[in-house]
RNA sequence: GCCAGGGUGGGGUAGUCGGUCAUCCUAAGGGACUGUGGAUCCCUCGACCCGGGUUCGAAUCUCGGCCCUGGCCCCA
């Protein structure tokens, strides 16, 4: 048998329910904040991500080459295209610009739980606005998304300036090093780096400050910084709105390009690849071109936070079976039509079966069903049966849309 | 790229130190039935992941590949 492609999904429809209920969720969220979608190609040259991630990143990718010789990709990830269109086109609008997106994106790379070679992210993008506000904005809008899906998770919010500027007179390529240490908080190999380089000076404090549990506390240890007053309000902020999270100045995710503010999201019951969430603020535009626009913005693992969830129960709508004899199948059309503009989900026989064989479907994939035979087209009347209590009445058509009707979800 | 465990009808399974046209459950389709049948009975459909090797004979042993599950690495 034909196989899909490695990484790639099928869902059937009680899942794409599920799916496409909790994507409504998100959408609602950032509807509430004022972020209006936007939808970019599914597939960009090459060259926007390369200059955003470096040329290492074309072995993770979906790389091709069209007909006409150029250099594509499909995207693995939004954020640079987003970005790219806000050059394009955006320039001119009102700041802020509140832009969200829902869409899948593609990687090449191993699969395994919560991870797939096509995958749908969730996003938001604000561009245009620097403060501590913004800022803000868009940790509470992340954690209202997420709240809304249902999923439980830890949220962290950090910002890289406290760690640059313990690691300020170092080279790039030693600042690099030892962040990517600290991101993965891997210890040994964090003293390991310090050792190799001279720099058992700064194991101390950059413990610390992957520890503190305040920002008074970040404070005390690296002393007065320009981007402190912007911090200190950013968490006050959230404070004042009860936001539940945890500060981490450990975080030094995204070394090409975040500028300061960083938060994850981890999902409390998944194994390995458990971040549902990342984002932060940034500087992309002037990379395509563009001024040198501040913005922030984050991504939720879609999938990820599907398999969090896992299935839960759909609330159920009725659906009506129309089962009639062959000469009323005239009248049945007309009687599923009008279900159907009442809103009901109404499914008439199509497989010529008798309506013994109806009603037995029926008792499968309905919740009630509709009789119609000689006796009904010659009185105007239909037979509603409740396939749930078996209990049956002859009424008018309307009466029996108002009696579905009025089980609503059942 | 690395490690571990796995691939038998649509779903779930039995069989595997080699040996009859591969077991059972379920789903699906058809028939009987022709105004209540989610029933009953009968029938049908449909599988050993792919390829090479060993052998008289391979679902079973062996090698390679593909895919799945989880972990490592990576994670924009």
């Amino acid at each position: 048998m034909l196989q899909k492609p490695r990484g790639t999904r099928d869902f059937l429809p009680d899942e794409m329910e599920r799916r496409r209920l909790i994507e409504r969720r998100m959408r609602e969220a950032a509807r509430r904040w004022g972020y209006r979608e936007v939808c970019t190609p599914d597939f960009e040259n090459l060259e926007l991500f390369t200059m955003k991630s470096g040329e290492g990143i074309i072995q993770e990718m979906y790389v091709f080459e069209d007909k006409g010789g150029r250099q594509l990709t499909l995207r693995p990830e939004v954020t640079a295209a987003v970005l790219r269109m806000y050059v394009n086109e955006g320039k001119v609008l009102p700041k802020p610009i509140r832009w969200c997106y829902f869409a899948d994106c593609f990687r090449y790379e191993r699969p395994q739980k919560g991870r797939y070679r096509q995958f749908w992210q969730f996003g938001v993008e604000l561009i245009g606005a620097d403060t501590a506000l913004a800022d803000a904005e868009v940790i509470m809008l992340a954690d209202e998304a997420l709240q809304s899906s249902g999923v439980t998770f830890d949220l962290h919010v950090g910002h890289l300036a406290p760690m640059k500027h313990l690691l300020a007179d170092l080279a790039p390529g030693d600042q690099r090093a030892i962040m990517a240490c600290l991101d993965k908080h891997d210890q040994e190999g964090l003293r390991a780096a310090l050792v190799g380089r001279g720099l058992t000076r700064l194991a101390e404090p950059l413990a610390a400050l992957s520890e503190c549990r305040n920002v008074a506390e970040v404070f005390e240890i690296i002393g007065d910084i320009p981007e402190r007053a912007r911090i200190e309000e950013t968490f006050a902020l959230l404070d004042s709105q009860n936001i539940n999270y945890q500060p981490d100045f450990g975080i030094a995710r995204g070394l090409d390009y975040y500028t300061g503010m960083v938060f994850e999201g981890f999902a409390r019951n998944l194994g390995a690849e458990n971040q549902i969430l990342g984002g932060g603020t940034y500087r992309l535009a002037h990379l395509f071109g563009g001024d040198d626009v501040a913005s922030c913005g984050f991504a939720i693992g879609f999938d990820r936070v599907m398999v969090s969830v896992g299935d839960f129960a759909l609330a159920h709508e009725p659906v009506v079976g129309v089962v009639c004899t062959p000469e009323a199948r005239a009248r049945a059309l007309e009687v599923a039509r009008a279900f159907r503009e009442a809103g009901v989900r109404a499914e008439v026989d199509l497989m010529q079966r008798g309506m013994g064989a109806q009603l037995a479907h029926a008792a499968k994939t309905a919740d009630f069903a509709v009789v119609l035979g000689k006796r009904e087209v010659e009185a105007g009347t239909v037979t509603l049966k409740d396939l749930h209590s078996g209990e049956q009445q002859e009424r008018s058509l309307e009466d029996a849309i108002a009696e579905v009707t009025r089980h609503g979800a059942c």
